[in-house]
DNA sequence: GTAGGCTACCTAGAACATCTAGGTAAGGAC
DNA sequence: GTCCTTACCTAGATGTTCTAGGTAGCCTAC
């Protein structure tokens, strides 16, 4: 049961961080992770599709569709237990390599 | 001349911000990052060689064999004016981006 | 009525860095 | 003489992003 870690480049967390406060779909999540970061973390969507499913064949989120009148169809995600716990020990993880970042960096 | 950039898992970033403070060679940075980070980032050994003969290539840092007594050869490496130009973007690129996460992931 | 833009999904292949799992060699401890 | 430590190196596998598309339906502007 692999945790995803920020700091190998797997944006996997930061899919988790934003499904656990909601449900969620994936141009939803591009959309929101841009506005949310200011343009600064902006994934293609060619990344984030493959991602979830990902995330979703380690069943860390769970998606299902949802028809929508006058527009395309939308997989919706949500976060499982195990990914609760996922992102719970990512956040740690994230943290401790930030801070040791950081201090390698200097202030 | 690309920057490296951590949040890819590029941990170039980080040997150049060791290297901003001092010299020092291959093996050295491996324990130097370990003990400094309290064994949060542990990079192998096969990690860093070919990571700092492409921060050689890309002439972000300048080696040199140090001949040591009772002991191998060292290869030192200092950073460049070039070095020093893509630590200060990647530390700002860094920064912004550990910021974008925390306020992903929460508080 | 058609051209363009937006929503919303998807995939194949390239690119790139780490990681694994070794190897070489010299010195010192016991 | 065996083992640990220092100090360097490489080849190949793995894993993830990124590029560069494609599909499809709806709406607006001209």
């Amino acid at each position: 049961m692999p945790t995803p870690r920020l700091d190998r480049g797997d944006y996997g967390l930061l899919l988790l961080g934003l499904l656990s406060e909601r449900e969620m779909y994936g141009y939803e999540l591009v959309a929101d992770l841009r506005e949310r970061s200011a343009s600064v973390i902006d994934l293609p969507e060619g990344t984030v599709y493959p991602a979830l499913r990902r995330l979703e064949r380690e069943a860390l989120v769970a998606g299902h569709w949802i028809a929508v009148a006058g527009g395309p169809r939308r997989r919706y995600y949500a976060l499982t237990a195990a990914g609760e716990q996922a992102l719970a020990n990512g956040r740690e993880t994230w943290r401790r390599f930030a801070s040791a970042a950081d201090g390698v960096l200097g202030s």
